[in-house]
DNA sequence: GCCGTTAATGGACGATCGTCCATTAAATAT
DNA sequence: ATATTTAATGGACGATCGTCCATTAACGGC
């Protein structure tokens, strides 16, 4: 095995200790460091234990191989980006619909959210769901979760606004599709990319979809 | 070599008949087929020849290699997006800026530009153009000449409506977003997504942006 | 018809892939 | 202290990867 430069940091140093559950997290957080860095292509088996400074069987001996260990980052990923958006969103029950909604807007686009790191990993599992069906179901998991989310408020805000419930079904898709979108821009050119432009964008699709209603100050 | 299927519409049949040209689509198209359904990382030497029906050396002969295969690939699927782009959105002059800016929205969500296949090529493509330079680089030509085309028109309308130039900027990032959000989307649940509304979903967004223009009819 | 050119073939090559397992060693039970 | 259990190791394995090239055969010029 190759010496490596902080045995004390990594998990497996010559005198190896014993820690299931530190090794498993390793081989994830290696597995999402080499797609976000090297891309799905470049992560092979070797790559990734080579960075988690473990020894070779151990993807077979904690995953049974490969296919799951990528099931099982594309999981942590999911559940890593939904439980923060949960703490940025947690505003209570005496919060508006127009601030649960930001919130989320703003939680999205958050640095904590939305990085480099973050983007890369997310496209590339979407470019590999098509054919891996592991991936595929966490990262449609994410998109749920986020759709119920967004729904309940606008139609709390369409109810309050005696508007259609159309509405709130046209604002969550649009809501979702400027998102997801901005993820997009956000990768193609990471410098020009302004977070709070991007707010104020979403901002003003929602004012014209609720007249009165995500004032300049919302 | 494997006996094809059918040795006449297949490109080289046992009597190898000579054409170059042909050889390089071919080899381009099954590229092309092959990340559409098997994903990128299933695209071997050996996958893409298969489809192609033609022999192991015709990618070094014609390309090279495999990466600059996947580069021309992915130029032709850029090029192919904006020729229809183009045609589908060429309106004449006396067209107004507000049909300029539909007839591209509706481009971009048509059948011929929005289906399984694009939107599969497109996903895997922008997860490898990470880590793949000349990948990266015909994605990023396509964003450019999109954004170019809608930062045009919306600039005319925004000095018709005597509003600042800021609102074209926020317009064409905000259209760019959703387009690219709903492919996301689209690709997420094909069957469950409908043209008509997304179109009708960001005609509400540019209403708001432009209060008076984008009729229901426009 | 012959010859030079070049498209096309398909196997050989070393490298790397993912899987598996015999072995070692740390933790736990007796 | 000893036996049992199991985390961890790292090399062996066949399969497949992408590249390269000696060979074949279709074409164009004479």
């Amino acid at each position: 095995m190759k010496t490596l430069i902080n045995p004390i940091e990594a998990r497996a140093s010559r005198t190896a200790k014993r820690n299931p559950d530190a090794s498993r997290l390793a081989l994830i957080e290696a597995t999402l460091d080499s797609i976000a860095e090297d891309g799905i292509a470049e992560t092979s088996v070797s790559r990734i234990i080579e960075r988690a400074g473990l020894s070779r069987g151990m993807i077979h001996l904690h995953f049974g191989g490969k296919d799951n260990l990528l099931t099982a980052a594309a999981r942590q990923f999911g559940e890593e980006y939904y439980d923060a958006m949960d703490r940025m969103t947690d505003l209570g029950p005496e919060a508006s619909p127009e601030d649960q909604i930001m919130a989320i807007v703003r939680a999205d686009l958050s640095e904590e959210l939305l990085n480099a790191r973050s983007t890369k990993i997310w496209h590339a599992f979407r470019g590999a769901s098509s054919s891996h069906p592991g991936i595929a179901r966490y990262s449609s998991t994410q998109d749920e979760k986020l759709v119920a989310k967004l729904k309940r408020a606008f139609s709390l805000l369409a109810i309050q606004c005696h508007e259609s419930p159309d509405l709130a079904e046209d604002a969550t898709s649009g809501t979702l599709a400027l998102l997801e979108g901005m993820w997009v821009i956000y990768l193609t050119d990471i410098e020009g990319f302004s977070r709070q432009r991007a707010v104020d964008l979403i901002r003003r699709f929602f004012s014209g979809l609720f007249p009165g209603k995500f004032g300049v100050d919302g």
